[in-house]
DNA sequence: GTCTATAACGCGATAGAC
DNA sequence: GTCTATCGCGTTATAGAC
């Protein structure tokens, strides 16, 4: 058994990671400074290469991470009816942007800034993703409890609507987790055509 | 009448703006040096401190005159039928955000880069804009030609569905604008009760 | 694995000539 | 109004000690 004591490695790793993924959501990419990052955690800036090669490795490895997180995070029961498993959808997407609003505000704002081989990684990610709510939405109106004009735009209009609740979704607020969702789940029905 | 023969201020404080809006909204407003800016304009760094006192003051200017252009666009005509008004307003606002797209795209991003006071500025005037959405809702529900659990939420989540047209619409594609437009008034319709 | 020190460079902003 | 030149500082990334 390997002797890890005096070394951090196995928690700074993971330490850096959470640091840059708050430092880049709340500032953005750009404005983060590999210094901010060493500061959060309490080593040096230069303590940080041995944990990525550079920083733009260090944006491209939280955003595979949040895309990987998100889809296995997301189980699809494929033998329930189709209005079952939109309701799901809608309720787990909205349980999970707000649950990792930062990986999720990260990974719509920060595309940008990756290299096309990341960005290629990233986008292919996202529309596995995707194509769950579109197989669920073709499911429906081919079973004749949804009506819809267009599977793909519905889909990529229905995932809009309902990540944009981190925009303006406060833990205190007027409504809580439970009435979001339950009033997003209405809007969605009619949105398919089953009001 | 005042000579204005030599001095170029009148078509390079556009110039500035225009290229500063771009860049902005191209690689995120801490990613761009002022520098580049004024490569793009023409000129070097320091005559573009003639047009803005610093660069936040430069952003923060694209972004109310961003809001200030939205409002002044939107002419609602109060006395229509609330269904009518709901379909011009997602029929404007889609076409409004492809048409300005990189002026949509940096006032949701760049929010975060501004000082408190020019934070609080933006978020009245975008919030006047929900305003005028929420009073339609609000009308067509008392009307009962809509039904709705709650009109600022379906403001918010009507507002980030239209918005999202500019994250996948192609000029092109698939589908062209006109198209667009009609299946996002099919879904609205369905979202508020009146499909 | 983390440190200090530093290389090599770009940044925002300003001063003063024209 | 635009230029050149420059100040003072921050940047990413690396080298070598421990």
């Amino acid at each position: 058994m390997a002797r890890t004591t005096g070394s951090r490695a196995a928690i700074t790793g993971p330490l850096v990671r959470r640091a840059a993924l708050q430092l880049f959501a709340r500032h953005g990419y750009a404005a983060v400074s590999m210094r901010q990052i060493a500061a959060a955690v309490g080593v040096q800036a230069g303590a940080l290469y041995a944990y990525t090669p550079d920083k733009q490795a260090l944006l491209a490895g939280l955003l595979v991470e949040h895309m990987e997180d998100l889809l296995s995070a997301w189980g699809d029961g494929p033998d329930a009816p189709p209005m079952d498993r939109l309701e799901a959808f809608v309720r787990f997407h909205i349980a999970y942007s707000l649950d990792h609003a930062d990986s999720v505000f990260l990974s719509y704002m920060e595309l940008r800034n990756l290299n096309p081989e990341n960005h290629a990684a990233i986008a292919a990610l996202r529309g596995r993703y995707e194509d769950a709510l579109t197989a669920i939405l073709r499911e429906g109106a081919a079973a004749g409890v949804m009506r819809l004009a267009d599977a793909r735009l519905t889909t990529m209009a229905l995932i809009a609507m309902l990540t944009g609740v981190t925009n303006w979704f406060r833990e205190g607020g007027r409504l809580d987790r439970q009435a979001v969702a339950d009033h997003y789940w209405g809007l969605v029905r009619g949105a398919v055509g089953a009001g």
